[in-house]
DNA sequence: CCGTATCCCGAGCGATACTG
DNA sequence: CAGTATCGCTCGGGATACGG
């Protein structure tokens, strides 16, 4: 059975426009705000592994800037998708551990990376080739 | 068995700097860069119950610019998400058509709307305690 | 009917410097 | 160590008007 339409039932949660008939768009709409971010996936793998701190994350994710992880962390945070924890020492210590409904998230992704990497050639060549028909570089 | 970290290899396609350990996030963030638009899932879900024209996607998207729906089109087109057929009739006759991945694309995005709706709630708590811990409106 | 062309604005992000 | 503050830019996206 594909995927059936209208077993998706409302999209109460967003502020987003969406018609009836469009309820699955909105509810992954829903995910894509949150997650959608440059770097919020990245900060999630890492702190699914157990436990990172701030200067251990910003070394791992490699590009990113002091500014950006903290926001990202605190969006992440205020979703319910991060915990974070304070050891009230000095220097200071702040934990960033991964929720369970985070770690849920994070399985439900592999579905998206098992895509990308079965098609990821394939969307290479239709770029390829789209570029190819119409002006690639003029 | 929870997600394996390493099961996903290397990351080639993308421009992004993911460091090693991060393969799966850069994987995920390939996919998303091509649908995490605003309109490209939207779309996505009409295309794929079957041939739809421009005006109709105008239609029933509900919200979208012109612009944004032209843009969005051949951006999925171009990833080869999109079949575009047309009918060199008079007035013109334009069908959008899912592709065989785009197809298996919208059942992968069914693992995110699974999570969304088990847990939105659980969300917008985490976000209503966390704006009433810190400032909320003030 | 199916688009393109232009203008404009705000969010997201990067760089840099400062602090408890 | 773990942040905050400020600036500035790029780019996604909205509004509007025009064209084949």
């Amino acid at each position: 059975m594909p995927v059936t339409p209208g077993s998706l039932t409302r999209c109460e949660a967003g502020d987003q426009p969406f018609p009836p008939g469009q309820a699955k768009a909105c509810t992954v709409r829903e995910v894509l705000d949150r997650v959608g971010g440059k770097w919020s996936i990245g900060i999630l793998v890492a702190a699914s592994q157990g436990p990172v701190r701030f200067t251990e994350l910003e070394r791992r994710i490699e590009g990113i800037s002091r500014r950006m992880l903290t926001l990202t962390l605190r969006n992440l945070e205020r979703d319910g998708l991060l915990h974070r924890r304070v050891y009230p020492t000095v220097p200071p210590k702040v934990e960033y551990t991964a929720t369970p409904i985070a770690l849920e998230l994070y399985e439900s992704l592999v579905a998206l990376t098992s895509w990308a990497e079965r098609h990821h050639t394939a969307v290479a060549d239709a770029r390829g080739a789209y570029d190819q028909a119409h002006g690639t570089a003029d």
